[in-house]
DNA sequence: TTCATTTAGTGGTATATGCCACTAAATATG
DNA sequence: CATATTTAGTGGCATATACCACTAAATGAA
C-alpha cells in the first residue's frame, strides 16, 4: 500500500466518531463552562437524576461505560458535594448513587446552558439532521459485535 | 421540570456521541489489542504517515484536537520509538513529526487489525449505514458554531 | 454448612484530552 | 533597529476512560 493510495482517515468509523466527539465536546463544554461542569459531568448528573437512586452498575451499563471509569468520574462530583452514594440495604455489594440538593441545583443550572448548546447545535446542523444523527448513534450503541459462537 | 417528564439522555447530541464513541472505541481497541496499540494511537500513526512530516499544529488541526493534547498523546509513541520529532529548519518554532522504521512496521501490523475491526463493523452495521454515519460525523466536524459577530 | 463461583466495586496504572500559563521564535510596527 | 504582537509548542493540572488485580458480598453446589 503506497502512501499515495492510502484511504483518508475519514474512512475509519472509529476515528471519525472520535473526531466529531472532540469537536462537539469542545463546543458543549464551552457553553457549559459558566456552570463549572463539563458536558460529561452534566450528562452524568442527569443520568443519576432520572434514575431511581441507580446502582453504579446500572449507570455504567446505561452509559456504556466501564464500571471503574464511572467510579473515577464520580469522584470529583462527590468531592464537590453534588453526588452521594450509599450501600443498597438489601445487597451490600451494590452502591447506589443520588444527587445532593446542591447537585440538583447545579444540574438545573447546567441544564439551562445545555439547552443553549443543544439549540445552537440543532440550529447549525439542522433539526432533521440532528435527529438522524442521534438515531444512527443509538444504533451503533446497540450493535452487537460478538462473533457468532461456533455451534459445537 | 418533573422527573417524569424529563427527556431521555439520548436527546443530547453530545452524550449520544460520546456513548457511541465509548462503544465503538472499546470494540476497535479490543480488536487492535494484539498490536499493543490503541485505536487512537493507530489513527495518530496513520495521520502522521499520510502527512508529509506534518507539523504538530497541522496534525492537531486535522484531528480537531487540542495542540497540547496532541503533545501528550504523542509521548508514549515517542517513548516506544514509533515516532520522532524534529524542528523545521525554516521556522524553528515548528516541530515536525515522522514515523520511525519501527513505527511504520507497527502501523502496518496495526492496519491489518484495523481492517478486521472496520470490516466487522461494516458487516454488523451495514455498509450503507456506515457510510452515512461517517458522512454525518464529518459534517459535524465541519460545522461552525460561532455566533455571527454583531456587525458594528 | 462449607467451599467454589459469580457479582459489584475499588485502586492502581496508563492513555486521551482539554485549558491555562509560560517560553521561544517569527513577524509586524514605529 | 527595538519593541509589541502573533504563532507554535511545552508543562502542569484536571477530567475522561479503559484494563487489571483485588476484595467483599451474595449465590450455588456438594
Amino acid at each position: 500500500m503506497s502512501k499515495d493510495t492510502l484511504p483518508g482517515l475519514t474512512l475509519c468509523n472509529n476515528a471519525a466518531l472520535r473526531r466529531s466527539a472532540r469537536k462537539l465536546g469542545q463546543f458543549y463544554d464551552d457553553v457549559m463552562a459558566p456552570s463549572g461542569l463539563k458536558a460529561t459531568q452534566q450528562g452524568l448528573l442527569y443520568q443519576i437524576h432520572i434514575g431511581n437512586e441507580p446502582a453504579m452498575g446500572a449507570i455504567a451499563a446505561s452509559l456504556i461505560m466501564d464500571l471503574s471509569a464511572l467510579g473515577h468520574t464520580l469522584k470529583p462530583l462527590i468531592r464537590d458535594g453534588y453526588v452521594e452514594t450509599f450501600a443498597d440495604p438489601g445487597d451490600r455489594r451494590i452502591k447506589r448513587v443520588r444527587l445532593t440538593p446542591q447537585g440538583l441545583a447545579k444540574l438545573e443550572e447546567a441544564m439551562k446552558l445545555w439547552q443553549i448548546a443543544q439549540q445552537r447545535f440543532e440550529d447549525v446542523a439542522g433539526k432533521e439532521q440532528a435527529q438522524r444523527l442521534r438515531a444512527a448513534l443509538d444504533e451503533i450503541a446497540a450493535l452487537d459485535f460478538d462473533l457468532p459462537p461456533a455451534t459445537p
